[in-house]
RNA sequence: GUGGCUGUAGCUCAGGUGGUUAGAGCACCAGAUUGUGGAUCUGGGGGUCGGGGGUUCAAGUCCCCUCAGCCACCCCA
């Protein structure tokens, strides 16, 4: 049993979890497709560079959680752990910053060496879309508007609340930082270790420390309202007041805070309290400075990225599985004449299940477990005619069936 | 990376304080039904008790290590 094991943190996905990873995965493709984002597909894996760059050095992703390797020519490469840096850099390697603004949406694999816990795997999948070079508010409002419909449509709404915060610009941030360290600085002894860890490196994650004290402390600290910049505070209320118009509930979260570098201004959390610690369904924000960062012409961007398997174990719903119809071949005449026939019946559009072995009884019951919706038997009474006893196995009823009608007496049970 | 709980058949689980050939239900296979499914009955195959080491006359049971799962911290999707 311990001997063959998947990869710790991976696991195959059966045919009924394959399903509901698909319902969720369509499910939100055709809800964004309304919104005219287009599909894109980038490598699984970059060059290391591009994730160090953007996601940045002292981000915990980075830092501890990324599956690098050296490739046989020398070159470090990195199973993407996130899907932004590599739609952007497929923008500046392809050059597509000529036709801005651009809409992408995306779905695949992301890797993540962490400990698994619940709605929480090394390898994962996620949705995610970009919207590039739309500077307007309006963009955040778009993007939010997509994650919510999407949510919606997997009849997530209920499940699930939207937290909204700003994380300003530039100077506000800066301005922000120095004070919140100044501040916090008075209470070092008192912060948790993970605290005093991260008040050199980024300190505006202590702002949603679990650690009681911490949050003692985290209460009475500057909050960021008071150092936004007029441009910023006027651009993060546009995106409130945008949601306002679209009746998108949200809450504001001002301890919200992103854990990669690259974010600015708008950030939110699609969250909820059925997944246990992992709460964080649809996340995202505004990352302007993120093309620059990687080499690119400057050009502001918004998006989000979901967790396929948080989704799929909220949605209850999967893609159904196709009813077949089931072949059943009696004697060996028959048997030889079933790969052919069955063969003609697919090339004309019939889902036809051959079971290759079993007597009758046998297969019917295969049939029936696999929820077949009708039983086409070929014995050799009715090869002798030219026919083959076709039973609705919803009804009961059966009736003989000339070969050559087949066909069109099927598609009824298409 | 840290901590807690768990690990017996494909699945869900029984197996008081160590004591012969390790059980059940479901699932699977076969038969009752040599050409008729969803029901029922009968029989059958399956386990190096996660792995390794140790204590003991004797280990599924006790000890150590290791691996994995779950949950939490951390962080996030």
């Amino acid at each position: 049993m311990a001997k063959l094991q998947p990869v710790r943190g991976t696991h195959d996905l059966l045919p009924e979890q394959v399903r509901s990873h698909r319902y969720v995965e369509e499910t939100a493709r055709a809800v964004a497709e309304r919104y005219c984002y287009a599909p894109i597909d980038t490598p699984i894996f970059e060059f290391t560079e591009v994730f160090v760059r953007t996601l940045g050095e002292t981000s915990d992703v980075v830092s501890k959680e990324m599956y690098s390797f050296e490739d046989k020519g020398g070159d470090s490469i990195t199973l993407r752990p996130e899907g932004t840096a590599g739609v952007v850099r497929a923008v500046i390697s392809g050059g597509l910053a000529q036709e801005l603004p651009l809409k992408y949406f995306y779905g695949g694999p992301m890797f993540r060496y962490e400990r698994p816990q619940k709605g929480r795997q090394r390898q994962f999948h996620q949705i995610g879309a970009e919207l590039l070079g739309v500077p307007e508010p309006t963009g955040d409002v778009e993007i939010i508007a997509l994650g919510a419909h999407i949510l919606e449509a997997l009849g997530l709404q209920a499940n699930t609340t939207l937290e909204l915060n700003t994380l300003g610009d530039q100077a506000s941030r800066t301005a922000y930082r120095d004070d919140l360290v100044a501040y916090l600085s008075r209470y070092r002894d008192d912060l948790s270790a993970d605290s005093r860890e991260r008040l050199g490196r980024n300190p505006l994650r202590i702002l949603d420390s679990k650690d009681r004290t911490d949050r003692e402390i985290v209460a009475g600290a500057p909050t960021f309202d008071d150092h936004l910049t007029p441009t910023a505070a006027e651009f993060f209320a546009a995106v409130c007041g945008g949601l306002d118009d679209l009746a998108i509930a949200y809450t504001l979260t001002p301890t919200l805070v992103r854990g990669l570098d690259y974010y600015c201004h708008t950030a939110f959390e699609f969250t909820t309290t059925e997944l246990g610690a992992q709460g964080t369904v649809l996340a995202g924000g505004r990352y302007d400075g993120l093309m620059e960062i990687m080499g690119g012409p400057p050009t502001p961007g918004v998006g989000w990225a979901a967790g396929i398997e948080r989704l799929a174990m909220m949605s209850h719903d999967a893609e159904p599985a196709p009813r077949p119809i089931a072949l059943i071949p009696v004697g060996e005449e028959a048997t030889v004449r079933a790969a052919s026939l069955a063969y003609r019946l697919r090339r004309a559009g019939l889902i036809i299940d051959l079971a290759h072995r079993g007597n009758l009884s046998r297969r019917m019951k295969r049939a029936n477990k696999h929820h077949a919706r009708a039983a086409v038997l070929l014995g050799e009474d009715e090869l002798q005619r030219q026919a083959a006893t076709v039973r609705d196995l919803d009804s009961g009823e059966q009736t003989e069936v000339s070969l050559d009608d087949l066909e069109a007496r099927l598609a009824a049970f298409r």
